[in-house]
DNA sequence: GTATTTGGTTTATAATATAAACTAGTTTAT
DNA sequence: ATAAACTAGTTTATATTATAAACCAAATAC
């Protein structure tokens, strides 16, 4: 019978899976560019990498882009297997 | 690029979606079935049972197992297939 | 009989997600 | 040069969700 090994909660969320997902296929990418790509608003988006950053999983570089502002994430090893972790335990429970 | 098609809130839910995993592959079990196999609190479960309910996602059947209460629950052809739309959301995320 | 267990439900609290309001600075138009 | 509007976010407040604690009724054990 199925497991149902816990799913790590900062994972299980729409948007920082999402953010997770695109960075663990892009290596990394711009705030702007997540937002786009999530559809999501930026206050949410800042308050969910933010956590995702806090956990280790993803690494946030602050810079400038000519004279604006730029944030540009990055994910982590941690990030990774986390990520990698998360899915495993989900196939346990669609699969 | 992915999709990040929005995930059924109502499924994204570790126990919620275990539940119904469990129907799914089961058609129907007893509360302190799923209670066991999922080890949610009885508070919880019934909660979250209630919700699927709602949603038309699962049939609670309540009955008598001898004189002891025995709650029944049944996934619903709207539950497989708000399950299988999930599944196929998600992979969107996860591969 | 009374104490405990079974099979739950209800209600309260903690955690999370989301949106609204705000900051800081830039570009554009007048 | 200054006001209006835009970019790139952050902070804070609110709504929603998840979880746990407290409760209830009936049955069984002592």
């Amino acid at each position: 019978m199925k497991g149902f090994s816990p799913l790590d909660p900062l994972l299980h969320s729409q948007l920082r899976l999402a953010v997770m997902s695109l960075l663990i296929s892009l290596e990394s990418a711009e705030f702007t560019f997540i937002k786009e790509k999530t559809g999501a608003t930026a206050g949410n988006l800042s308050v969910q990498i933010d956590k995702l950053s806090t956990a280790g999983y993803i690494e946030v570089i602050k810079s400038f882009k000519g004279k604006k502002p730029l944030t540009t994430c990055k994910v982590t090893k941690a990030g990774i297997t986390a990520f990698e972790t998360y899915v495993q335990a989900l196939k346990n429970y669609i699969e």
